[in-house]
DNA sequence: GAGTTTCGTATTTTT
DNA sequence: TACGAAACTC
């Protein structure tokens, strides 16, 4: 994968031959049933996992029958890649996947275990548009209440994740747990309406066949608790079961994983002070709860950091000293001693990009690489800046996170014709694909789409697209047509495809059609190279829905470029010099979510997360006319300390400078550089 | 009923 | 600022 995710090992205190200390090398070769393993941040995390991984092999496992299931695309690639090109003599490979991407490669496999023949995995939009159609594109308002659709799709979701029944669903979902007798109230009347309303979606979802994102791991764990035989069956392919980041799996995962438990070897890795991934039902009583879930398990703690100096993790241990929550974690460093993170102040986010950039242009000049720089943010949005001003002085950047291939309109378009293909019953795909047509709109599309649920072949539905009254309806027709003829190849298919819609796409993306969005057409038909059918294809291409394989597989991954990520899909990188965005007040936690002091803390895993990535420099960065500053919920319980975590950091942690605008002429800062005052600002 | 324009709002994190 | 909804024109 990227070459810049690659740890460097050699300073580690060396113990044996493999390059483990005493304690990550016990959890290696451990020999019970199964095993949790507490790794602080930078303590040799994925490393453990890939010696794991090596070792069973060493011992005689199949490497097949190791399956290693990590929450992003991206990490399984990046550990299935490091424990191949260990032994790259091996023609047999681990599994490496995504829980989704695992339950889907059961459910294609064993179709007549989970009665799905033919099925379209659906993405978050689609979920909303269906519930869109079912609510009939209108938010519901009870007493009061405005409930989008994405709000019902959050509730159902929130519930099936966490096992929680409705009202705790809405409860949390629709009021954030603010909860007082009216709103009780109010949730005992709404609550049958809007089980009628998810109780519709779940309907609609099977009658056109299609599975969202929590089905698929539904559907997978219910089969393997409810069914031995099942449970036999899958298990019999497999003898060890690897799970990275276990603070981040939710109730429904561990449903996943404690059927399997019974009959094979479970060996999970994570961190608690890591889980930042609440508002998707992760639970870290999966971690905390660990040893009385799982008899004759065991668990192995890793604290000695490999990565940071001592004094990047004084911060880090500070700001988790701070919480009321314990977390029974200091981190201490074997590299040693370095400089004092920074703290840096800025008048507005120009001044704050500008300065970034700047200072990677003298660390570039200096011998330092782009990659050795990573920057990072708590919502993309906030990235914008600076890629901008990364653009102005042509330094190359790479962004993790944020929009996908997938949620592009005209990449969804020409699959839309795909998806028609593969499922004929697939509304979505049809609205889709007919409105994107002059002189037809949903109107039109809906009522044909009523005409088409009545046909069961792709033929007959042709000859009733004919019907259509469009300026271009010998088109419709014909783009079906062709594509189904060439479905036998599948990037034959999509570029007639795309040939027959280009001049209908050209005209609805006027703008930016030829120079940017057919661009991505090439993009597209190559990656189809690599899928067998059309149903893979599409359902593998909305599960992993990013397109950053491709990039690696076109020679950009030896590129060097500046590193741009959000802090969730920074887990597990790290560099040399770090950039934090914008701490300030407002976004420290976030003023969205100082609702409860459950959403607080773990606000504040997300900024250590950000703090331990860096290896030897860390800035911390803000401005203090941040447009997130947002006082609207702040309750008289809270501490200002709560409100901005670093509110009362002491001088000794934390080098502060407040950096002078040079393209503005005010200076007017008396007490940016007042020391001995409390770091946290007024929020007046 | 389709398509365009304007106005207002809310603004995270991911499979 | 960017997106969605409502208002407006064809």
């Amino acid at each position: 994968m990227f070459s810049f995710f690659k740890k460097e090992d050699s300073k580690q205190n060396v113990s044996d031959i493999d390059g483990l200390n005493k304690s990550q090398r016990k959890a290696v070769e451990f020999d019970g049933d199964h095993l949790l393993v507490l790794a602080g941040a930078g303590t040799g995390k994925t490393k453990t996992i890939i010696s794991r991984a090596n070792y069973l092999i060493k011992t005689g496992v199949a490497p097949n029958r190791i399956v290693i299931l990590t929450f992003t695309k991206k990490a399984s690639n990046e550990i299935v890649s490091r424990i191949n090109s260990d032994s790259d003599s091996r023609n047999v490979s681990v599994i490496g996947s995504t829980f989704h991407s695992w339950c889907n490669s059961m459910i294609s496999r064993y179709p007549n275990l989970f009665g799905t023949n033919s099925y379209t995995v659906i993405d978050s939009s689609d979920q909303v548009s269906l519930m869109k159609l079912i609510c009939g594109n209108k938010n519901l308002i009870f007493e009061k209440t405005k409930i989008k659709p994405q709000k019902f799709i959050d509730i159902l979701s929130y519930a099936r994740n966490t096992k929680k029944n409705l009202t705790d669903s809405i409860k949390h979902i629709v009021f954030d747990n603010n909860i007082d007798e009216a709103v009780q109230k109010t949730i005992d009347k709404i609550k049958p309406k809007v089980e009628e309303i998810l109780k519709s979606y779940q309907k609609k979802k099977k009658e056109r066949k299609y599975l969202d994102y929590d089905d698929i791991i539904v559907i997978v764990a219910q089969r393997l608790n409810n069914d031995d035989d099942a449970l036999r069956r899958i298990s019999s392919t497999l003898s060890h079961l690897l799970i990275d980041e276990m603070q981040d799996t939710n109730p429904l995962q561990w449903d996943l994983i404690y059927p399997l438990s019974k009959l094979i070897k479970i060996y999970c890795v994570g961190d608690d002070a890591q889980s930042i991934y609440g508002f998707r039902g992760a639970d870290f009583k999966n971690i905390n709860e660990f040893n009385e879930r799982l008899p004759n398990s065991s668990i192995i703690k890793l604290e000695d950091n490999y990565r940071s100096t001592q004094e990047i993790l004084d911060v880090s241990n500070w700001l988790l000293s701070k919480s009321t929550f314990k977390y029974n974690k200091i981190l201490k460093s074997i590299t040693g001693n370095g400089d004092i993170p920074k703290l840096l102040g800025f008048d507005d986010t120009w001044e704050e990009s500008r300065w970034i950039i700047d200072k990677v242009l003298e660390n570039h000049q200096n011998g330092l690489k782009y990659k050795d720089h990573l920057v990072l943010s708590r919502s993309m949005f906030y990235t914008t800046t600076l890629q901008a001003v990364c653009i102005e002085n042509k330094v190359p950047f790479v962004v993790f996170g944020g929009r996908s291939f997938m949620e592009s309109a005209h990449i969804r378009d020409i699959l839309s014709v795909l998806r028609i293909i593969n499922n004929l019953d697939d509304e979505i795909a049809w609205m889709r694909f007919l409105t994107m047509w002059d002189g037809i709109g949903e109107v039109t599309a809906s009522k044909f789409v009523e005409t088409i649920y009545e046909s069961d072949d792709l033929k007959s539905c042709i000859a009733l697209v004919k019907n259509i009254q469009s300026p271009n309806s010998h088109f419709l027709s014909k783009t079906l047509n062709d594509a189904f003829d060439k479905i036998s190849s599948l990037d034959k298919c999509i570029e007639s495809i795309v040939n027959n819609l280009n001049n209908q796409l050209k005209r609805n993306y006027s703008e930016d059609w030829d120079q940017k969005r057919k661009g991505d057409v090439p993009v597209l038909i190559s990656l189809s190279k690599s899928f067998k059918s059309v149903q893979e294809f599409l359902n593998e291409i909305v599960i992993n829905n990013n397109f950053g394989n491709l990039e690696m597989k076109d020679g950009e991954k030896e590129k060097d470029c500046l590193i741009i990520s959000t802090i969730h899909s920074a887990k597990g990188l790290e560099a040399d010099s770090c950039f934090v965005l914008n701490v300030s007040p407002g976004s420290y936690p976030s003023s969205y979510s100082i609702s409860s002091i459950e959403n607080i803390e773990e606000e504040r895993r997300v900024l250590y997360v950000a703090l331990t990535r860096a290896k030897r420099k860390l800035y911390i960065t803000r401005n203090m006319n941040s447009t997130f500053v947002n006082n609207n919920f702040i309750d008289e319980d809270y501490t200002e300390s709560d409100l901005y975590f670093l509110h009362d950091i002491k001088k000794g942690l934390i080098d502060y400078q407040q950096i002078k605008a040079s393209h503005t002429n005010y200076q007017d800062n008396d007490e940016a550089n007042d020391f001995d005052e409390s770091l946290g600002m007024d929020y007046n």
